[in-house]
DNA sequence: GGTAGTGTGTAGTATATGGTACACGCATGA
DNA sequence: TCATGCGTGTACCATATACTACACACTACC
């Protein structure tokens, strides 16, 4: 699921099978946007929304903000931290990670969590 | 150099010491914007500029335009293939990122770069 | 067969963004 | 003392962004 409003729809009708108040209008109206906007947004035809609407989309839907403004392509306040504090280095390790496969990065992450850094 | 301004007026005066033509309207008119712009964005007044701009500035400045745009907050197309593909791993390793030390990232980018992953 | 709910198309809009235009005051040097 | 170059302040502006408003067509229920 690799873009945001593919992923949107499909969180949506998930929940939507729960519950029949997803409809994109009860959703809509619950964000505080209209509902036309939230279907161009889900169907890609519009740009992903501001972080406020994504933050009140990922309260309403229960799901990670973070991810969603990652998809959204909206960098969080502490990946802008890091680069501001080291730019260079983020970027070697950007350029590094881009060809890691995923088990080495998930062995990083494991390593890190681990405490062997 | 936390911000992308300081940075830009740093880089500027160190080129301009051996180079008279680095004034802010000198660089200003290369680049093509006004001068009193390209000061108020040194200071921090305005935004950063826009990614042409930053390439603009980059190329005229003999930098590395990806440290500019990271400084501008603006992510690189490589940083966003990885937030796109893998965005929860993608939020972990950045929460964990976050408190290494500088240390630890520099081992990383050196096992990486050695081969070792 | 009307009405209630569904998603969507089109047209328009307020505000933010990324600048421009031009003038001002300060140094420096001739 | 005045021309030249320096950085900067103020006012304005064109375009893009992030939406709104409203109507339309379809389905299902009764």
């Amino acid at each position: 699921m690799s873009n945001f409003g593919d992923y949107l729809r499909k969180v949506r009708e998930e929940r939507r099978s729960g519950d029949a108040t997803f409809s994109v209008r009860q959703l809509a109206s619950r964000v505080g946007v209209e509902p036309s906007y939230l279907s161009k947004v889900e169907r890609g035809q519009q740009q992903p929304p501001s972080e406020k609407t994504i933050a009140a989309l990922a309260n309403e839907l229960d799901e990670d903000p973070d991810v969603l403004l990652a998809l959204a392509g909206k960098v969080s306040g502490d990946l802008q931290s890091i680069i501001r504090r080291r730019p260079k280095l983020f970027a070697e390790l950007i350029r590094q990670l881009k060809d890691m496969p995923d088990h080495a990065v998930l062995r990083l992450v494991r390593e890190v969590r681990d405490g062997e850094w």
